[in-house]
DNA sequence: TCTGGGGTCCTAGGACCC
DNA sequence: TCTGGGGTCCTAGGACCC
């Protein structure tokens, strides 16, 4: 069944974070802001009741930018950046701490208000989505027009959309115009505005990707798309390299995919300062408790249990390695987390510095379909030896 | 200026089974 | 005694995304 006449949106919230955090503090409008770092920067009400905001200048820690107004972004300001470095460059944007509770909120907002024009939408994190809008009647532009309308009713805010034949050329067009974007791209669109991207524009090709293929010489989508596919093979592989020219093409089949199971739940945090294995063991064991009992309270919480428990590490230098195990049976119980978890570290080295802990549980099921009967247990009950 | 936290998917080798 | 061939599961690491 061809898919060739598909009209894919994806809808990005514009600088979504900050973009909440200005409607709660609209005097902040206009100004370099700058949201991440942790817990600190919690603005303080004055005795006027007016607030006083802390400055970037004042952050100290490891943490790092979540998100920036447009107004820090001209300043150099971007997300994933340090916020010893954010603060380098703009010691005077304001700071505000994550508040993922809030943005949250708004992201049901805006979910439940395009959920009123169609089913047939894709979970991308909590500020964007893809919307399947082929069975959806009336011309592209105008219903991009009434989604955008119906978002910014619901929450106050703007975003950005592209409608596009496929899921690849609407992220990509989501970009072109923002913020509060409407992009239509079609087939012959591609040649004109997605070949001048650079590569990195694509959605899949990160930051590794991206710099081996300008070092081929191809440093944009048009240098990808006429690029000799030996050349290409020899340096990616046949599977990578068959999706680079096929992208390349703007083709891209991939559907819109309405629901979805979680694979993994985890929890980990970057300690304040590098905590040593035997030096700091209290604080480390307490932390590692506290992770499995996260990741335990996460499973519970949203009704699942798993079998593989696993753990990350990530040294002084920044080396990471994880080790996993899996269990006979499922669970979602801390105490078996932990003990499982305890056998993974035994089978690590602890001679160095910890800078990150993390407990990871995976090969997740729903918990419990029917109260308790355990696979064995399913298998004992049998009349014959399910072995064959 | 050292680089968060929560995820998904892919690869690849070895174990193990038929 | 010169070595099959497929399938699945487990484990580790890495790229990538929001």
């Amino acid at each position: 069944m061809s898919s060739a006449l598909r009209r894919i949106a994806h809808l990005d919230m514009d600088a979504f974070y900050a973009s909440v955090e200005l409607l709660r503090y609209p005097e902040l409008r206009g100004q370099a802001v700058v949201i991440g770092g942790g817990r600190s920067g919690v603005p303080e009400i004055l005795e006027d009741g007016s607030r006083r905001f802390a400055k970037l200048r004042d952050y100290a820690g490891r943490g790092v930018v979540t998100t920036s107004t447009y107004e820090a972004r001209a300043l150099g300001v971007f997300s994933a950046m340090g916020m010893m470095k954010a603060a380098m460059l703009a010691p005077d944007a304001i700071l505000l701490p994550t508040d993922f509770d809030s943005y949250r909120h708004y992201s049901r907002l805006f979910k439940s208000a395009v959920a009123e024009f169609t089913g047939r939408i894709e979970d991308r994190g909590i500020d964007e989505i893809y919307i399947d809008l082929t069975d959806v009647p009336g011309e592209v532009r105008d219903i991009a027009a009434s989604i955008k309308q119906a978002v910014h009713r619901a929450t106050g805010l703007t975003c950005s959309i592209c409608v596009a034949p496929n899921k690849l050329l609407a992220k990509i067009g989501s970009e072109l115009d923002k913020p509060d974007g409407l992009t239509i791209l079609t087939p012959a669109d591609v040649p004109l505005r997605v070949w001048p991207l650079p590569v990195r524009k694509v959605n899949g090709i990160g930051p590794k990707a991206a710099e081996k293929l300008t070092g081929l010489g191809l440093a944009t989508v048009g240098d990808l798309a006429a690029a000799d596919a030996g050349l290409l093979q020899d340096h990616f592989g046949r599977s990578y390299s068959a999706w680079l020219m096929q992208i390349a093409q703007g083709h891209d089949e991939r559907p819109v995919v309405v629901e979805s199971e979680p694979k993994s739940m985890s929890r980990e945090t970057t300690f304040e300062r590098d905590l040593h294995p035997r030096h700091d063991r209290p604080a480390l064991s307490s932390s590692f408790t506290g992770l499995c009992v996260r990741v335990a309270e996460d499973l519970v919480r949203k009704g699942y249990v798993g079998r593989t428990v696993g753990i990350k590490l990530r040294y002084d230098d920044f080396r990471t390695v994880t080790r996993d195990l899996t269990l006979d049976e499922p669970t979602a119980d801390a105490i078996e987390i932990r003990r499982a978890a305890t056998e993974c570290l035994r089978r690590v080295e602890l001679n160095r510095k910890l800078r990150l802990l993390g407990v990871r549980v995976s090969a997740l099921t729903p918990a419990n379909a029917q109260a308790g009967l355990s696979r064995r247990q399913i298998q004992a009950d049998l009349p014959f030896d399910s072995d064959e």
